[in-house]
DNA sequence: ATTTAAAATTAGCACGTTCCAAAACAGAGG
DNA sequence: CCTCTGTTTTGGAACGTGCTAATTTTAAAT
């Protein structure tokens, strides 16, 4: 008691003392020291009220979280990594942030981050390796935990690996081949096989498969899920079908005149993701075709947009929200085991159908071609 | 000569001697020293390498270097930052990650830190001071140098302020009432202003504002832009033509039966967003108005997708990216210089008249009212 | 060879935190 | 009064890097 109001008054003289030039170190930090001195105790009794600790007496600790947030006191994390604490950032390294996709993404990986305690550093890698390099290489530096990476096209495992040493890595959507991290990524082949063949059963036989370059394994899966229905109903592939293009808005716009030009006509299209099939929707538009009724169109992703297109856009959804976010977890589950053994996720792609889908007069059309 | 032969055996050794166990401390971080004995100098010159310095002879440096990639060494910026380097860190805190808008806004961020060499903290606060406080403490302990803010709603002074301390911050697109930082934005009123003559031009006289919530000042700015391009015409303001909603797709589509069940019906809207004009279309869609003909609309921001709505989507044309590259270039010139004066920035904002903006029969839908 | 200047390298403290071992303290029982 | 617990508190050594001042090496000039 006596002590306590002892120690009150030494407390207030120290402010005072502090004011006159003392808590102003010449950066204009505020130390654990600081609050110490101002609380009359040692730095080790403030370290303990910070960390949580149970050892120290309820009157002190009051006293020392009071100073706190008198002075203003901001805990500085940096030092504590410095003597083994973890880091609690992890990095976000995404390979396009102009696609909507893997914005949602981006940001279901950083929701996930604020549910567990850990702060995400971002960065768009825009498909260029080079950068990804340069990204990852500052973010190791800047004390980056971890990493969730959705790898840029052309990444090559024998610049990523010594990048890497043994920071922990979630990869997410892209794959890079040899790469011994964990991976998650929707059920590509599935998704692109249900909506072919929902295309199918509308009656449509000439459905072509649109976008994306040959080199994404992504795409790999998607046109595998593609023939795979083609194979179940019994029906041909055929190769001048398949549209490579980049997979952006005008990719899609560009393959609608090829699409419409063939000598047997395509009716329907799956399309390598939704920013193609919008881009298509726009480029058959444009032609005079009725999506939805001359033309069965579906796409991939289902982003927001797909909503708000005209006709709104049937499409795999493989919520890329949960996608980062699942991803951001097993990173940080992972950062809080120590173990770093790669371990596989695949989430589940639902076909949402919406109106351009639909398919009234997909056999006339056939039958006219 | 004799003696870098000499070197090189010797750090061939030390080499064998780190494998055996040296180098690999208890959390497996390699240090500037280890890098040191392996090159056989000592810790401030490999610094001095690190830093760039003229000091270090050429044979040195690319012994040093070369070690330095061999061994797969991690400059460690956090020790650095606590002898009192700069962090090279920014925090990038967004009232809202679900609005395309703010996202692309964010994008611009980071493009704009990639360019400066910084690395930016991600974080939307989801319209709720509570976690913007949390987000913003949390980066501030990371040891972020500098804050873009898109600041949420009810983000009050009193709180922030203790909350900031010195750190610099730059706010975009909304700004907290008497906090002293700078602040970027477009030129809304004038914007605004624009868009509503382009209405009027296109002889529309019921001309509805559409979106956002009065607490906002960017809805002030863009509303008061409207009512002046009525006085400019001479057109009556009239209070039941403007609509408060949340700035959601939902929030447009509700306030289109609104603006068609007036007494005098709205024969054209200048909405809040983007966000809420495609909602609006939506709406009207629903109610069998053909936009671009029998009314007009025109959005705000011009996001990306307002390229993709059926008929085209009119917008105001602020350009996020832009907006968000300026803030954190801002920040990033004042954390160079240390200047942290507070700076307003405006930028300029575009009409781009897509589909929606027609006016065909709007003067037969009005004599009709 | 010696001096001198310039160039290159190094020792050692500081930064803000954590952790360990050890010290100081309070209360109880003798 | 002391000793014995158990509870609180504390000094000081790390952690990885930067900087200053000091030291060593090299080269040039005498």
């Amino acid at each position: 008691m006596n002590w306590n109001v002892l120690n009150m008054g030494l407390k207030n003289d120290m402010i005072e003392d502090a004011t006159r030039g003392r808590t102003e170190r010449r950066d204009g930090r505020l130390t654990i020291v600081d609050v110490a001195r101002h609380a009359g105790v040692s730095k080790s009794t403030v370290s303990l009220v910070l960390a949580g600790s149970g050892l120290v007496a309820e009157a002190t600790r009051e006293r020392v979280t009071g100073v706190m947030s008198e002075l203003g006191y901001v805990y500085h994390r940096g030092a504590a990594t410095l003597r083994g604490a973890k880091s609690g950032v992890i990095g976000m390294v995404i390979n396009d942030l102009s696609n909507p996709f893997f914005v949602e993404m981006a940001i279901g990986i950083e929701e996930a981050c604020q549910g567990g305690a850990y702060i995400p550093f971002l960065a768009n890698a825009a498909e260029s390796p080079l950068r990804q390099h340069q990204v990852i290489r500052s973010m190791r530096e800047h004390g980056a935990g971890g990493l969730v990476l959705s790898p840029a096209i052309g990444t090559s495992l024998a610049e990523l690996k010594p990048l890497l040493g043994d920071l922990p890595v979630v990869q997410v959507m892209r794959r890079v081949p040899g790469l011994k991290a964990s991976f998650v990524a929707p059920e590509n082949r599935e998704g692109a096989r249900k909506a072919t063949a929902h295309l199918i059963a509308a009656g449509h036989r000439r459905i072509a498969f649109v976008g994306g370059f040959a080199s994404l394994g992504v795409r790999d899966e998607r046109l595998a899920g593609y023939r795979a229905a083609l194979d179940d109903a019994r029906l041909e592939f055929d190769p001048s079908l398949v549209i490579e293009t980049a997979p952006t808005y005008s990719g899609g716009g560009t393959a609608a005149p090829q699409l419409l030009n063939l000598v047997a006509p395509a009716t329907a299209a799956l399309c390598f993701n939704d920013v193609v099939a919008i881009g298509l929707l726009r480029g058959l538009a444009a032609a005079g075709v009725r999506v939805g009724e001359d033309f069965g169109v579906i796409g991939f992703d289902d982003i927001e947009e797909a909503k708000h297109t005209f006709p709104a856009l049937s499409s795999v959804a493989v919520n890329g929200r949960n996608l980062g976010a699942r991803a951001a977890q097993l990173l940080m589950r992972q950062l809080a085991s120590g173990d770093h053994e790669p371990e596989t996720v695949l989430c589940p792609a639902t076909l949402v159908i919406r109106a351009t889908s639909g398919a009234k007069n997909a056999n006339a059309t056939e039958t006219r071609a």
